[in-house]
DNA sequence: CCTCGAAACTTCGTATACAGAACGTCTCGT
DNA sequence: ACGAGACGTTCTGTATACGAAGTTTCGAGG
């Protein structure tokens, strides 16, 4: 929603989209000092608006400033990965397959424990959701519709996440929807969707609409280790 | 002016770490606009240093900063709530009792699976430390110990998470110690733990050190499940 | 009387200048 | 050689001015 319009978002967040992937990507590794001063220079806006850009930074603990040293990248393992925005950056950067692969082990543990939630949780409104979104992946399953596909794969498993009543898991949906655009935007085009993954689905939506939490649970995990196992053509 | 050694950290942090609870625990409801002159006058600092704490809510998503209207509360299921600093906040609270069985259930999705990875991963270190901190509760769960328990009790997770070599889960970690802890002070030195969870933990260290996924994955899902049994006790 | 549009006002956004504090480093004295 | 203190660099905080943008209001025209 709010990403990356990068139209005049303001200064500050220009800085921030230049600056955060520029760490994220590796270009200043962890250890490397950056002065505000120098910082100001090379974006052309003043400190104030560094010094905002280097704030939001910090909070994500990309960084850290200390007066007289400057500042200073964090090294990786301290990093707020949870963060949507570090997601996103890395996603673009240069270790975009072991972003990947993280995110998809995540997806393969909560989506099952989601899925068995909001076969106990989900409202009738949300299981019809359910079902439109797993006909449609059925109608778009065959024909160069990848795109059509995507919509459907993407609404369905955020509906799930949300139908869970766990706010934790509902703010996975932009996680899973951006690996699942991740995934459809290496098999550009040439294969359909597994016809196997596409019954899943279907499966999962009725399991919850009958409040068969265990078979819910059971057929997502089939579909995430589906998604796993696609991971080692994906991600080198 | 006042001049006083007011605190050790920047006073941004200082005015976050008033502003960010506040807006958390409800004091200032989704939709309150707040506006910059308002808050610089009332936490007697510049406008800069408002603005500074405003970039990290609004990274936050907790708020958001239009002109002419102010800077308005966002509705809280846009608040980014793996935000460490975020949970901190809200289990320090009126709401910890949602955010500690939120996060009970993110742990009973996350650390089986984890335990799982770990038993093909961990390394020969942390084999040991796994076995080390096992004892450490065994030794500790009787005569009220409750302390000493909850240090080994913490380690032998964050091991757990950090083993499965999948970063995000390690990230967990202080999650899993704050809830851990919610735990403790609530059961405040009254009740040794359940020895069938001492138990569980020292089949689990075994399992991984031999290298059982099925078997670490099975027993720690038995005690997250446990976990999740307790909080009904808990959590209102 | 209603609608459309423009001006004005309010608030955030950015730039600049300066004072203060902290931390590394360099030098000097023992 | 080693430690203590002075120094300089760089972040931190403050104050102020101007610009931009949206909301609101007021007025003109239909």
């Amino acid at each position: 929603m709010d990403a990356t319009a990068n139209g005049e978002k303001g200064l500050h967040a220009r800085v921030l989209e230049s600056l955060g992937p520029a760490i994220t990507a590796g270009d200043h590794p962890p250890g490397t000092v950056l002065r505000t001063d120098e910082l100001a220079e090379r974006f052309d806006v003043s400190r104030t608006v560094i010094r905002e850009a280097v704030r939001v930074l910090e909070s994500m603990h990309l960084v850290a400033s200390r007066r007289r040293v400057g500042v200073t990248v964090r090294p990786t393992e301290e990093w707020n990965v949870y963060d949507p925005r570090v997601i996103g950056w890395r996603l673009a950067g240069r270790d975009r397959p072991r972003q990947l692969r993280s995110l998809t082990v995540l997806r393969s543990a909560v989506e099952p424990v989601a899925a068995g939630l909001a076969a106990r949780h989900a409202t009738p409104a949300q299981c019809a959701a359910l079902t439109e979104h797993a006909m449609g992946m059925v109608a778009t399953s065959r024909g160069q519709q990848l795109d059509a596909y995507l919509v459907h794969d993407t609404a369905f498993h955020a509906v799930v996440l949300s139908a869970s009543g766990n706010e934790m898991f509902a703010r996975l949906a932009e996680v899973v929807a951006a690996v699942l655009t991740g995934r459809t935007q290496h098999h550009v085009m040439f294969t359909d969707p597994d016809p196997a993954a596409v019954t899943l689905h279907v499966q999962v939506a009725e399991a919850i609409r009958t409040g068969d939490a265990a078979r819910a649970e059971a057929l997502t995990r089939q579909i995430t280790a589906g998604a796993m196992a696609e991971l080692d053509v994906l991600a080198p």
